[in-house]
DNA sequence: ACACTTTTTTAGAATCATTATAAACTAAAA
DNA sequence: TTTTAGTTTATAATGATTCTAAAAAAGTGT
C-alpha cells in the first residue's frame, strides 16, 4: 500500500524512510486536499500514527516535498507558514476573522493576463489572494 | 514642512510625536514609493536622519499606519514582512533570484472577477503575487 | 506656567517559528 | 559485510516580532 510512495520517493531522489512514508500518508492519502501550519501537521501525524516524528523532521520533509512540487506554499502573511497539498493552479480566500483559507479554482476566478513583461524573466507563478472580511 | 504629517496624524487619532514625523518624513516625502521592512526602513531612517529611533517604536508605527491605511503590507512568503509605501489598487512581480518587488499597476493585470461567493462573507482586497524567474 | 492624565517611547526581556549542528542511525552500494 | 552517503534526532542557535514596565513627552484644564 506504500507501494506508490516509495516510488514517488526514489524518483525523486529521496530515499523512502519510515518517517517520510509516514508523512506521506498523512499528506496524501486522502480524497480532499488540505492547508497545514506545520504545527498542525505535526500534530495531525501524533494522532493518525501513534510515531513521534522530529520537528525538524517534518520542517526537512516538508520543504524536500515543496521543492520537488509535492506540496505547494500559500502566499500570505501570518506568523507560520501556510502549505497546500492541493498543486493544481488555484488561488486563495483567506477568512480575516476565522483565519483560514478556502481554496478558489482557477475557474473561479476569470482568466488573468499580465500585461508588464519584465527583462529576461520569466513567470513562474500566478497566485490571487483573496481577503473576506465580514 | 511638518504641518501636513501633524494633520495626517492628528486626524487619525494619533499624537504627532518627533520619532512619528521622522517616520512619516522618511515613508512619505518622496515621488515614489517603495517597498521596505523593518529593518530597511530603521536603517533609513538612520541614514536620512542623524537620529535613532528604537525598533520597538518603528514596530508601533508601521502597524499603526497600517491599520489606518497608511501603509500595505504585502502578502507574501519571506522571513520579514514586507510593506508597500503606495497604497493604490496594484500588485506584484517577487522576483525569487534577486528577492525584490516591483509594481504591478491594476491596469498591468486584467481585471479580476472573483465568482464564487463565501455566504455573509465580503471581499476587502484582492491581491496577485506574481513570481519570476530566469 | 503648573499640576495632572494619557499616550508614547524605550531598552531590554520574552516569545516563537524556523534553521543549524553534530552525533547516532539507516538505507543503498560495493 | 563493509563502506558510503543520506537521514533522523535532540538540542542549541537564530532572528523577527511582541511584550513589559518605567521614563519621557504630549495634551488638558486650571
Amino acid at each position: 500500500m506504500n507501494v506508490k510512495y516509495i516510488e514517488k520517493l526514489r524518483n525523486s531522489g529521496l530515499r523512502p524512510t519510515k518517517q517520510r512514508l509516514q508523512i506521506c500518508d498523512v499528506l496524501f492519502e486522502t480524497k480532499k486536499t488540505f492547508h497545514f501550519t506545520i504545527y498542525d501537521l505535526a500534530k495531525k501525524i501524533q494522532k493518525q500514527t501513534n510515531f513521534d516524528i522530529s520537528l525538524a523532521t517534518i520542517y526537512n520533509t516538508v520543504h524536500a516535498f515543496e521543492k520537488k512540487g509535492y506540496l505547494k506554499q500559500i502566499p500570505i502573511n501570518t506568523n507560520q507558514t501556510y502549505f497546500d497539498t492541493n498543486i493544481t493552479d488555484h488561488h486563495h480566500f483567506f477568512d480575516l476573522k476565522e483565519e483560514k483559507l478556502i481554496d478558489l479554482d482557477d475557474c473561479d476566478v476569470g482568466p488573468i493576463n499580465i500585461k508588464k513583461k519584465i527583462n529576461g524573466k520569466k513567470i513562474k507563478s500566478v497566485e490571487v489572494l483573496v481577503k473576506l472580511e465580514d
